[in-house]
DNA sequence: CATTGTGAACGGATTCACAGCC
DNA sequence: GGCTGTGAATCCGTTCACAATG
């Protein structure tokens, strides 16, 4: 069956569902119903069978889904059964940690090249790969045909790196600058913004405290 | 006006329109449209005076919105007219690099604990606060009357940190552990999720690459 | 008979279109 | 005339209910 263009919504709820198969696989479970799934993920079992449809039949009925064929099937999906190679804009506290972060724990991805634009960074290492400056991005990104990049440059210069990042041919950005980026229709911008979440989270605690806003 | 319950959706996009509303009075400009915040946001402006609309009339019929009112309003909105007290459990290269984020950046917030299990890092210091043991922690979120937590532990122990925090009175999670966490109703979490971030924008690099997945 | 896969019904959020107002 | 505020129409994702099937 074809990959039907499945919504957003779907797409961000696919990791979650690996993720759950990864440690389940771990634990030696070989079949998972969409129940069980939905006790672990939060999502409802339909909402899971529905995603899991977009791009297939994966489950057999009466019995459930097989944890391994169905990882096998979501990496696929996903794009994760090749290595995704990334690249790093910007190497302040946050960049350092997320750019770690990366290289220890996410096994399907590789970071090919970290870069900032303050000189004394260049040559510093982070889990062993070196600091470069943003001179030697165009040629990085182009030896490595890479399509992924993460910054986590100040909101100032976001929008300047991210212009340079698509003349390059990247065309998937997780965004951790306090900013929105004007992007060509084709690249996908993912934002992850601290703050937002945040605020938006402090928003609820004062829920019930029924309020006036006017005046 | 009072405050109807407004969508999850709307609540998100509220933190984004501060944010412009603190670039444009920076800038001195002092009315602004919803059209000219729609270029800014990338949201429609039928949108933006439909999320402002559920919770007053804050703009001028021919003119727009005062950049100083609607902060003022949005600042009220979100609850951060008053400073919001945030603890922080888990300190390692992520938690230090965000924690410190917040205290230098976030004007909003205060930072009034950090903990962590690994009782090497109790005393060292981030940005001028000291790290405490979990033990002590309780006694900070009282004295505080804390409501707000970010943790940013690993994902064994991240169910047993939130339900010791909401034990102790937390109704609002932020919570970067690559897991999902089991919560009363009345408890808001927020997950921000890197690998699921990652993974997802990942998907769509491979978008236009018609394939089959199905065998 | 348990569980998947899915058309139909539902509901919530966005967009449309325009009335209301400065 | 221009821009806000908003009911109505639309779109899209979720939930429901059940047919399909190992």
């Amino acid at each position: 069956m074809s990959r039907r263009n499945a919504p957003k919504s779907v797409i961000k709820r696919l990791p979650v569902y690996l993720r759950i198969l990864d440690n389940l696989i771990r634990r030696d479970v070989e079949i998972i119903s969409s129940r069980v799934l939905s006790e672990e993920t939060g999502f409802t079992a339909e909402q899971i069978r529905k995603d899991l449809a977009y791009f297939g039949a994966f489950g057999t009925r009466g019995t459930g889904y097989n944890t391994t064929y169905l990882r096998e099937k979501l990496l696929r999906i996903i794009g994760l059964d090749k290595e995704t190679k990334l690249v790093v804009v910007g190497v302040g506290h946050l960049g350092k940690a997320l750019t770690r972060y990366n290289i220890t724990k996410n096994p399907y991805v590789k970071v090919v090249g970290i870069f900032d634009a303050n000189p004394k960074e260049h040559g510093s290492e982070i889990e062993g790969h070196k600091v470069m400056s943003m001179e030697e991005m165009p040629r990085v990104i182009k030896e490595h045909d890479v399509k992924v990049a993460m910054i986590t440059v100040p909101a100032e210069p976001a929008q300047d790196v991210v212009d340079q990042l698509v003349e390059n041919g990247i065309t998937a950005i997780l965004n951790f600058a306090p900013t929105k980026l004007h992007v060509p229709e084709e690249v996908h911008v993912h934002n992850a913004d601290l703050t937002i979440e945040l605020q938006s989270l402090i928003y609820y605690t004062l829920e019930d405290e029924k309020k006036n806003y006017a005046e």
